[in-house]
DNA sequence: GTGTCCGATCGTTTATCTACGATAACCGAT
DNA sequence: ATCGGTTATCGTAGATAAACGATCGGACAC
């Protein structure tokens, strides 16, 4: 299976790539996950111990989280310790950047 | 209501309005539509005439980004001139962009 | 008024998300 | 081989989203 990890180079897959990450925190428990790894590296059972999630629940948003590439999980020893995947985030925050930069092509023709 | 422009002072609110902007750009057409708008304001026709969907999909779209606060529509005689809240998505742009600073606090930790 | 164009809304179908308990798989120790 | 701890997956139920055709409502022209 390829990892989509890498930045799509399409133009048409930035629409679609921008839709999949945005979709990824689309939760608002899925950017909670996102915060608290960015603030340290933790596995399942610590983001279950911090949401008011089931582990099953939180394991799904895992899931979908690491399918949009935004979360790695390592297998380490009996638990898989999680950690942000911060190039990817990274890509999703310039994507929205490129968007307001073709907007200022366009000055101040304004809604009105 | 409020207009939540300005960075919300709520830690917890950050979460949610995150994660409300990310739902509104989660679907490949809204990011199309956004992207359309930006390169100008256009009426619900134009946009249904650029999309492969139907206009009441198109209109439902519009709708939800018209509810995230993304997009604005005027009345405009006949027909309504939409156009991109561009204050809302510079919100979008930075709150990510809060995340990723605050990943920085905690360098090396490394996912490996 | 009547008709027309445009957009929103209603009602429906299908698909996906969200959440959970239960259970399986997996690893390290005993 | 078995046990205890950890995570993934299965199966299910309810909610929400996505898409469409059909229909309603407003704004102009006639």
């Amino acid at each position: 299976m390829s990892t989509t990890t890498r930045t799509a180079a399409s133009p048409l897959g930035q629409e679609l790539d921008l839709a999949l990450l945005a979709k990824a925190l689309a939760h608002p428990a899925r950017v909670r996950i996102v915060q608290l790894l960015l603030a340290k590296d933790a596995c399942c059972g610590e983001i279950v111990d911090e949401l008011p999630l089931a582990q099953a629940t939180v394991s799904q948003h895992l899931k979908m989280l690491k399918e949009a590439g935004l979360v790695i999980g390592e297998i380490e020893g009996p638990r898989v310790s999680y950690c942000v995947n911060r190039e990817r985030l990274e890509a999703l925050h310039e994507l929205l950047g490129g968007l307001l930069e073709k907007a200022k092509e366009v000055d101040t023709s304004g809604c009105d």
